[in-house]
DNA sequence: TTGTAAGCGTTATCAT
DNA sequence: ATGATAACGCTTACAA
């Protein structure tokens, strides 16, 4: 009827509780191999499956990490997770995934959430404003993992790319390529960590090259605010060979399907003809680049030129990074317990912030086509 | 240091642990105000959060359920996750997201772990191989949901799309432009119940409409497939006016690409000039249109008519079907615990089936903006 | 209105 | 090598 028990087996294999306890946690050696075959035979009878609801409370260990993001309809958010769960298979955990949707009381009501089944560890993609939870969580005592973005006055562990040295990368490209200005680009909320790094990172790379430099605002929602750009850039780009560089890959899209769309202003690798102003304007091209690296990109006609993150790396380096907390944790709770609880605060307990390196991908949208008039 | 439990909140406001227990579970009628207010206080000074894991063992309700994706890179499943959480949130219930990433194997062992933590039902949008053990969880005493996908033998309730309502407005729309032949083109997989219904549905209402059929198959991953593809339609576009079908927005967007990128074959809406065996081949442009409606569907230029889903409320509908079967299921096992049970099988234990109306968004890529030469 | 005690399925401790 | 028994944190009769 219900789900078999532990008692169950036991009956059933005519043992003790424990010893089937002990099969199950692989205590092999203590068992005869008579009795462990009994075992087996009865939970595959049985089709039992131990209860980790039980297991935990006795135990105080869940081997559950939760996944909490900011929004899962960002492609990024998902390849993300390919990673956290390859690595939460290798160390016998499981994910409890959550979405916010952008909304920071949905980020703090998982949180709550997360609390309640007792996660042992929190992967997180936070919103990222001020109101949210997170902060009593890190101060409490269940580690957390940032990813991608880092949270103002919140000391934990992170795992993000290397902004500042993929922007080095890529605008030394558009340098070479022979572009003269850089226009940053993207969505409103720049209480976002990485964002801001992105665009502090690449405007102060391209003054160093003798850039002129701007930085622009869109909604990705509002086709107007998405054209008002375009049309902006494209007046620049008579004067000077400009490239725009996307913050993530959703602006990029945007941006590029505008592009495609016009018939004003092209990217460099499309041979669609562009009419504007006639004769003195073989600037009606745009340059073309963005962090992130989705599948559109390179499918595109023109391919887009991308700074490609290492999502699955990273999202599986979050996990480890949580799973080593998860050991020395759970270690510093028993010692505590056992009553020698060390006054001096844990061993290794300063943050670790790592960082992965992004590859550029160049593609046809940062071509040098096109030669200056003047 | 550790987590508080019931009793520390207790005392801490000195009060029994039945009381809080009659606090947490709102039984708030049964308890004096001044009791109330000092176990309010306890609780939020304690920063206390019952354990979940504590109290599903205790009443055999974990409230978790089960959700698991045959590929939530696809972003369908990513859709459907918002209706599924929303409708979590307002039965009380906490979604586990499981992704099975197209693999059998994954799906089987994801199913383990959710009966491993005893979710209460599952919400599957199944991997659809033969391998899955799907079957004996279903069989077993845990209500499942499929969603978009039905799996061959298995009878459970189920969630999706009208396929043949759908085709038959699509085909319909395409005879009425002037479309004389309908090609489908889907993934390799045919196993997809979806993927066969919605092949079938199409093709049989374009015969029903004179017109000439085929059906293609493509790997996505392949560029040479897609091409050869194409090559195949603009041939046969010189005789008749063909229009292309998507099984997917995924299928969709890589043939749209290719299509955009070639010289020699176009989309309808699309004013870039055709060239094909020069004069004769005023039939250089294949219609296209596509089964679900992904963001890219509209920006791309010139549109892509599609066939949108009410994703959110099909996951959300899902999610309300599957809460149904928790009570009821509930009750259920309650009497036949306590003696009484009922030798017939349960009241209402005959699989739901619903559907729901796609919504066709005419664009640009099925206009009869070209004429017939000959 | 409030508290006491038993038990959910498991593991840890201690006997045997 | 094996098993009885007491927790884990909570809910729920039942008692007061």
């Amino acid at each position: 009827m219900s789900a078999p028990t532990i008692s169950d087996v036991a009956k059933s294999a005519g043992v003790g509780k424990t010893s089937v306890s002990r099969f199950l946690n692989g205590e092999t050696a203590a068992l005869s191999p008579p009795l462990r075959a009994r075992i087996e035979n009865a939970i595959a009878s049985l089709n039992y499956r131990p209860n980790q609801m039980a297991r935990g409370l006795k135990r105080g260990r869940t081997r559950l990490v939760g996944v909490l993001l900011a929004d899962l309809q960002n492609p990024f958010s998902v390849a993300l997770i390919q990673g956290i769960e390859a690595a939460c298979r290798e160390c016998g955990l499981m994910p409890m995934i959550c979405n916010a949707g952008n909304e920071v009381e949905l980020e703090n009501r998982f949180l709550d959430l997360l609390r309640t089944y007792r996660a042992e560890g929190l992967l997180v993609n936070p919103v990222g404003l001020p109101e949210s939870a997170l902060r009593n969580v890190v101060e409490g005592d269940i580690p957390v993992v940032l990813m991608d973005r880092k949270v103002e006055g919140i000391a934990c562990d992170s795992v993000g790319l290397d902004n500042v040295s993929a922007s080095k990368m890529l605008v030394t490209h558009l340098a070479a390529s022979g572009f003269q200005s850089v226009a940053f680009v993207s969505e409103a909320w720049s209480s976002i960590s990485s964002r801001r790094e992105r665009e502090s990172a690449v405007l102060a790379e391209a003054r160093l090259n003798g850039m002129s430099v701007s930085s622009l605002v869109v909604d990705r929602e509002d086709e107007q605010s998405i054209a008002r750009i375009i049309d902006q850039m494209r007046e620049s780009a008579t004067r000077v060979r400009t490239a725009l560089v996307a913050a993530n890959g959703q602006t990029m899209l945007a941006l590029a399907l505008e592009l495609a769309r016009r018939r004003d202003v092209g990217l460099p690798g499309s041979d669609a003809p562009v009419a504007y102003r006639g004769a003195d304007a073989p600037l009606g091209r745009l340059g073309l680049a963005s962090f992130d690296d989705p599948d559109w990109a390179a499918m595109m006609t023109p391919g887009i030129t991308t700074l490609r993150q290492p999502t699955f790396d990273i999202g599986a380096r979050a996990l480890y990074l949580l799973n080593d907390r998860l050991d020395t944790h759970a270690q510093a709770v028993r010692e505590k317990a056992s009553g020698r609880g060390n006054a001096a605060s844990s061993p290794a307990d300063t943050p670790r912030n790592m960082s992965f390196e992004a590859e550029l991908i160049v593609r046809s949208s940062t071509h040098a086509a096109f030669a200056l008039a003047g």
